[in-house]
DNA sequence: ATGGCGGCTCGCAGCCGA
């Protein structure tokens, strides 16, 4: 079973990419970020014609997230309990026996902004919802753009990047918090190559460069992280006409 | 690397992303 995250950058936009991917590497689940579009304008019926169900929390012009896979999900929630968010962040659902937890994690922006203290009350209450969530689901995987690299290994440039919003250590410790709920980063279960990064900024030609970040994770519970055979990010699209800023992260569980 | 790119909007400039 292969599971995958991608902040897409908006769906409407990028809706070719995803055809392409899922055509090549058909995934049996595929979480998609900041779809940026509403409810009704989801391309359901392309999706649907590659083969694909899917269920969405959409917003106009910002984050919106969706879940596709290939056979139907149940017991679909939206956004995190308890924690009242007008944005669209959070959609969770059960596929194959798999509690699946999709999430754009907020920006935040900058250390100094509003938008950093939003960041890291979400983080709070998302634990809470995730504490709550693996007590009920022990297969559980966590997946999504994060907006957190953790640790200096996930960033180009260490020096530039300390103590700057994606690599504070209030936010690193922050999304050691989640794990210690009873999850495992499932890319360093592996061995990976030296500078590897799931996002890469549009400009100073950082792609090419590789002045990146690793803030796409999939995060899972010790039941599925004993059935883990590789994770991997694919860099392929990034490289392709008009993509997305990030990368499509993949893991691979024998089940 | 101190600028830029790219997506969005009752757009033509400004916000946001990371």
């Amino acid at each position: 079973m292969n599971i995958a995250t991608w902040n897409v950058n908006s769906l409407n936009v990028r809706l070719p990419h995803v055809l392409q991917w899922l055509e090549t590497h058909q995934p049996d689940v595929l979480a998609l970020q900041e779809i940026k579009l509403v409810d009704e304008k989801f391309p359901l019926s392309e999706i649907n014609a590659a083969g694909y169900q899917a269920i969405f929390s959409g917003q106009k012009t910002y984050n919106g997230v969706a879940i596709l896979s290939k056979i139907a999900s149940t017991e679909m929630a939206k956004g995190i309990a308890n924690y009242v968010d007008e944005q669209q962040r959070v959609l969770a659902a059960t596929i194959n026996d798999i509690r699946v937890i999709n999430v754009y994690v907020p920006n935040g922006q900058s250390v100094d902004s509003d938008k950093y203290h939003y960041k890291l009350t979400w983080l709070e209450h998302l634990h809470a919802y995730l504490t709550e969530q693996i007590a009920r689901y022990p297969k559980l995987v966590i997946l999504g753009d994060f907006n957190i690299a953790p640790g200096d290994e996930d960033v180009h440039d260490p020096v530039l990047w300390e103590g700057q919003v994606l690599c504070s250590e209030p936010e690193r410790m922050a999304l050691q918090k989640l794990c210690s709920a009873g999850l495992t980063d499932s890319f360093r279960l592996f061995a990976q190559p030296e500078k590897s990064f799931s996002w890469w900024d549009y400009r100073a030609a950082g792609f090419r460069r590789n002045l990146g970040l690793r803030i796409d994770h999939i995060l899972v519970t010790e039941a599925l992280a004993k059935t883990c055979k590789q994770v991997i990010i694919d860099k392929v699209p990034r490289g392709w006409e008009r993509p997305s800023d990030h990368a499509p992260v993949m893991a691979e569980f024998a089940i």
